[in-house]
This record gives C-alpha cells, structure tokens and sequence, in this order.
DNA sequence: AGCTACTCCTGGTAGC
DNA sequence: TGCTACCAGGAGTAGC
C-alpha cells in the first residue's frame, strides 16, 4: 500500500510533468474523492491556476497552486489504498476507476484513479490545518536518535500502533513498519518506554534505512494496486524479511515468520529474532 | 492517555 | 463452475 516510499515515487515521477503548467478544468466522476467539496467549488478553485510546485510531506502528494504568480492554495492528494496518479494525453479515454482529472495546457491531463476510493484528492486553501497534525518526517533531520530517545521515553504505548501514528512520526504504514520492528529486533508489542538507548538508536536507524532502501527501488508492488505513474512496479517487495511471508523461513535466523493482528492490523514476525514481551499473546 | 470498534470501499480469493 | 463470505487496510471518529 502507498507509504513515505511509494508517496515519495510518485512525487517524484509525476513533477517533471506538472510542475509549470496550467490546469484549464476539472473533471470529477466520484465526488467523494474531494473530501467534501462541491465539485463545482472544486473546479472553480483550480482552472485557471498553474501548478507551481509538487512536493510530499507525510503519505500527502502536495501541489501548490498560483494564480498570476500569487500563491492560490493547494492540492492536497493522499492515495490511501490504492490511489494512483497518471499524467496522460488529454483523449484518453477514463477507465472504470478514474474518480477525478484535471485537464492541463499542452492537451495533457493529470488523473487520480482509485479502485477502492479512500484516496483523497482536495482543494485546500491553507495547509497547515491537516499538515500540522503530522509528526517529523523520518528522513529529515528533525527525526534524531534524541528525538525519538525523549520521544518513547514514559510513553506506556505499543510500539506498533505508536508508529503507524501518523501524529507521532509520519510516514509509515503497516509494511515498513513491520519491516524496521524486524530489523530492529524488536516485538511489535513491545511497550514503547521499555527499549533501552540501544535498541532505539537500532530502531531509529533501522526506520531510515528501510525507507531509504525502498525509495531506491521505487516502492513496493505486491499486488495490482501500486504503480508508478509510468505503470512500473517498484521492486522493494523482493526484499521483505516478514511482510508476507509469514510460514516462511526467517532470512535472519532459518525460523519460521509468523503473522499476529496487532492494533486489527496484519503483523509479521519472526519470534526468535523479536522475543515477545511478558504477557504477549495472539499468534495467529 | 490509549485502547477497541466501526466506517469507508471493492477486487480477489478461500471455501463449499 | 458458480456462489457467498470474508479479507486487505489508512485514517478519522466514537466510545470506553
């Protein structure tokens, strides 16, 4: 599913195309995927603006938009699922999961398509409301070994749900999550102010490494869903130690991955190599 | 504070 | 083969 490293991919594949150009109208075929605005106030609050930057923050695609040069508000663009973007020629034709499309100068259009339709794809005049709900990026330098040292410290929550918290750190999602639990030697259920320094220097590290490592690779395709906007799969899938692989043998260690639900979530572990805390129970 | 449950959705698939 | 039931899950929200 789209996270930092899939969000990060298609930002940056689709910005040479966008950025610089005009959006001369709009075109909504699932009004739920504006998040609320009326389409006609949708399409009034983009034609006519030029998209000037395309950047990401968090799981957000975001688009800054100006009118004669003066900033206009935003869009702001979260593929959720299975949200995908493609920048195509103005006459092709919508397929059946296309919810919305902004039609640009030089007859090309930007499309948001999305199978399930949780993506979101939306007008906003200011950012701040929903960015700043958001914890540090994990990549930038906000996100220290002393940030996330004080950050755990007397936190008596999970690790697992703690960093799927978008408010906590933003950017992870369920697969990465698993993976930098595993890398890090650590049980999805352990409580959060019980890691020593070590383990959250190795936590820490193993966050950014894995992030990085997939956004090398262009992301993870596993099913049909993410796809670069250019249609290729990313390749990061090749190299899970436990996302979906549970009943297989741990890369690490030879035993077997387990899959648990923690925080209603599919979880994966290898029990030698992330020994559960006292009183951790459900293995499925 | 921090947990669970529920909602939004539909394609794929397990089970019969 | 063809049907149904269930599963995947990011984030927001409600309720305890």
């Amino acid at each position: 599913m789209p996270e930092l490293p899939e969000v990060e991919t298609v930002a940056r594949l689709v910005r040479p195309h966008l950025e610089g150009r005009l959006v001369r109208g709009a075109e909504v075929s699932w009004p739920r995927s504006l998040g609320g605005t009326d389409p006609e106030d949708f399409e009034s609050e983009v034609r006519g603006r030029r998209i000037a930057r395309v950047w990401r923050r968090a799981k957000y695609i975001v688009m800054d938009l100006e009118r004669r040069g003066r900033a206009t508000g935003h869009l702001l663009i979260h593929l959720r699922m299975t949200g995908r973007l493609h920048v195509v020629d103005a006459g092709e034709e919508p397929g059946p999961y296309e919810r919305v499309r902004l039609d640009l100068e030089g007859r090309r259009a930007l499309v948001f398509v999305d199978v399930r339709k949780f993506g979101r794809f939306q007008h906003v005049a200011e950012l701040e409301t929903i960015l700043s709900r958001l914890g540090p990026e994990p990549l930038s330098e906000d996100f220290s070994p002393a940030w996330l040292r004080a950050a755990l410290r007397g936190r008596r929550r999970v690790l697992k749900p703690l960093l799927l918290d978008q408010s906590f750190l933003a950017g992870l999602g369920n697969i990465y999550v698993d993976e930098a639990l595993f890398r890090s030697g650590l049980h999805p259920l352990r409580r959060a102010d019980t890691l020593r320094p070590a383990a959250v220097e190795r936590l820490h590290g193993e966050i950014r490494a894995v992030l990085a490592e997939a956004i090398e690779r262009e992301g993870s395709s596993f099913d049909t869903f993410y796809r670069t906007p250019e249609g290729q799969p990313g390749s990061y899938q090749h190299q899970f130690q436990v996302y979906g692989r549970q009943g297989r043998e741990c890369r690490r260690c030879g035993g077997r991955i387990r899959k648990l639900v923690v925080a209603q979530r599919g979880t994966h572990v290898c029990l030698r190599c992330q020994r559960p805390p006292r009183g951790a129970t459900a293995v499925v």
